[in-house]
DNA sequence: GTTTAATATTGCAATATTACGATAGTATTT
DNA sequence: AAATACTATCGTAATATTGCAATATTAAAC
């Protein structure tokens, strides 16, 4: 075996898991940090901001657009990304209702 | 090569990605939805509540507590697992803090 | 102390991820 | 059209993850 039984789970978990993975290495999380930092949707230097290969930046990226997480489009012979607001949203919402939940547990550890 | 180069990111970054990996599949996500779910630290029957094997489950649980996501503390001969609040919190806070950039962000696309 | 119940660990196979050099594609510039 | 700049894809190696059967561990129950 090796690969996930995605079947077993509902949408919203899959979703959750998806959304999480690809968060799931620090480059991703420096790529969302360095769109958020500059106020623009950025063409090009994302590669020059991390310390990783084009390639792999390039891989990076993919993995969050496949996920939801970021867009890109074509402008001129750049490529410009920016954030997808809604997938972060979604976050955003899952973690304040598991933190709302939380909040009303009785029986706490 | 294949090994994630965690040193060349911030201690944040690093951190919003562990999580992220442990929230990175549907099982773990699973679980934490029914530890929330039931108002009490559960001791035993995760493993019936989930599709997969007691071996998978056991595995699934020891990542979520590497992480930090949840504790688990011996009961009798059953272990009692329940939510770490404070890593759930964290995230809840990475992704209001997102989202609040988000709402700020004046050049969208 | 032996059985029983609940978890963890080990060992293994299948698959996925990470990283990068090399190369290809595409659009602008000269 | 050739050179340049930016990004994607391919190929490949190293490593990690997923899943489970089998086995170990641990503590209560008998």
């Amino acid at each position: 075996m090796g690969a996930t039984k995605t079947e077993h789970f509902t949408d919203k978990q899959n979703d959750i898991a998806t959304l999480s993975k690809a968060l799931g290495h620090p480059a991703r999380v420096a790529i969302i940090d360095y769109l958020l930092s500059v106020d623009a949707c950025i063409c090009g230097d994302i590669v020059n901001e991390l310390p990783l290969a084009q390639a792999t930046v390039s891989q990076h990226l993919k993995e969050l657009k496949n996920a939801g997480l970021i867009k890109g489009s074509i402008e001129g012979n750049a490529i410009c990304y920016c954030i997808d607001e809604k997938a972060l949203q979604k976050m955003q919402q899952y973690f304040a209702k598991v933190s709302d939940r939380l909040a009303r547990k009785k029986s706490k550890c």
